[in-house]
DNA sequence: CAGTGGTCTAGACCACTCG
DNA sequence: GAGTGGTCTAGACCACTGT
């Protein structure tokens, strides 16, 4: 209610409403208790005002509308952590650190897994130094729990090293992917992790039903046989909403030169 | 131009300019050829209708516009590596890979540098295991490139730990943090990494003068002693179009018990 | 069926930039 | 000064949800 120094007047209805939000007047969940036709009257705007500043907030992450008729309802967060690490360590270091899809007994958790062969795209080709034209095996996994999709997680391999392999077979591979590549020979010795963060494509939008003012994380993993040969690219599609990404590191481990630095 | 099976006309706008700029008709960095007039004029529609498609195309991050009255343009990607472990390792592991501030020789960089002692936020508190009242040392840092605000970076120190070091000294500490940090007795042993990716705060917006449709990424980094007491704790604030987060693993590091897998 | 948000029109005036 | 995007009005009709 409170107008500063002229700024637009959806800017000011939306910073209103983020604030009452931020205070705890409208707590995570709850219905913002006034319609857009009531913000126009209150605030005495045209209904596209206070449309403009209701989609300010609804790009920002900070409400969204459910379903039509329903009014905007403050969005409530419930993050998943994801350990990339979780995989190659006895336990758990930290206490409180969860592992995916295994503390959610309750929820009911699901894969949809298909394998194809395709021309990789430039950015996968590169990470994994195809020549141009090399084919790959992709493994594309969408991940569910309670049928809500979750991630999108889509594993590239040189045709060469998974042809003939138990990869090309759309079922959960239960020993672990790193296992039928021992089998075929190539031992991962190491591997590169990187994250960015952007808004989601219109695919992505349709396929992981991203609703608007959500960001997705790109996690993407590469892993190197002992004499640095790529032999797989993993990508993940991550809604910002739902994840966070979790590593750990001591000072004792190897390559360290004994400093453990926070900066960047 | 090709209408698909009944999608509100803006989505088609949106969906139409997004094909041509994929499709490299409109490259980064360049113009988009068409003013929101004209647009209104091709598809026969109002301008109105006409923003609200080129307004999803922003809050994509799709494109933007530079100023004022200088049209639509199709934004570029130029993202710097951050790379946590860098700080600790005696040379890089992946040649291709940078390190933050060290490459760009050739761009002017600074960082404002405040010391102010707080209250900590709740999560913040959390992580360091503070009992409730109990203060911390902030050192809040902005980092420019050629003048442009890059990054946040605020470290929080429990008080009782950096009140009387050279953390209270708002300049640059060439030693870095860590080493005052074990003048006082408190050697850093390991450390756990958070990321995660939301729209940015209003004052996110202000501070790091993020446009319409850039998510940031939320770059947490806790340390502990050898016997897990927390001594610190940033929080970096990464503009998702200007930033990748990078880490490696080996699996011949201790805890690893051989495997090295892919899942999430 | 009333209420709510989703889409759209046909205007208007302003602020800023560029030639 | 012409062109461009930024803000805003006062309507309209539609699609869907809930009671």
């Amino acid at each position: 209610m409170t107008r500063q120094t002229s700024s637009p007047v959806y800017r000011q209805i939306a910073a209103d409403i983020r604030a009452a939000i931020t205070r705890g007047d409208y707590p995570p969940g709850s219905r913002i208790p006034h319609t857009e036709l009531e913000l126009a009257q209150r605030y005495n705007v045209s209904r596209a005002t206070v449309r403009q500043g209701l989609t300010a907030l609804v790009n920002e992450g900070l409400i969204y509308v459910p379903a039509r008729s329903s009014g905007y309802q403050v969005r409530s967060i419930n993050k998943m952590v994801l350990r990339p690490q979780a995989e190659w360590r006895e336990q758990p270091e930290t206490p409180a650190m969860d592992r995916f899809m295994t503390d959610h007994a309750d929820r009911k958790a699901d894969q949809a897994i298909a394998v194809e062969i395709v021309a990789p795209p430039p950015d996968v080709a590169e990470q994994l130094r195809l020549a141009p034209g090399e084919l790959t095996v992709l493994r594309r996994r969408t991940r569910s729990l309670d049928d809500q999709p979750f991630n999108i997680n889509d594993s590239y391999f040189p045709y060469a090293i998974a042809k003939d392999s138990a990869l090309m077979d759309p079922s959960d591979i239960a020993l672990g992917t790193s296992e039928i590549l021992l089998e075929q020979g190539f031992r991962m010795d190491h591997a590169l992790d990187t994250i960015e963060a952007r808004m989601p494509t219109p695919e992505e939008v349709e396929r992981l039903k991203i609703s608007a003012g959500i960001p997705v994380m790109i996690y993407r993993f590469t892993g190197f046989t002992a004499d640095d040969q790529p032999i797989r690219h993993t990508v993940n599609v991550l809604p910002g909403n739902l994840h966070i990404v979790a590593f750990e590191r001591k000072r004792n481990w190897p390559n360290g030169d004994g400093k453990l630095e926070d900066e960047a």
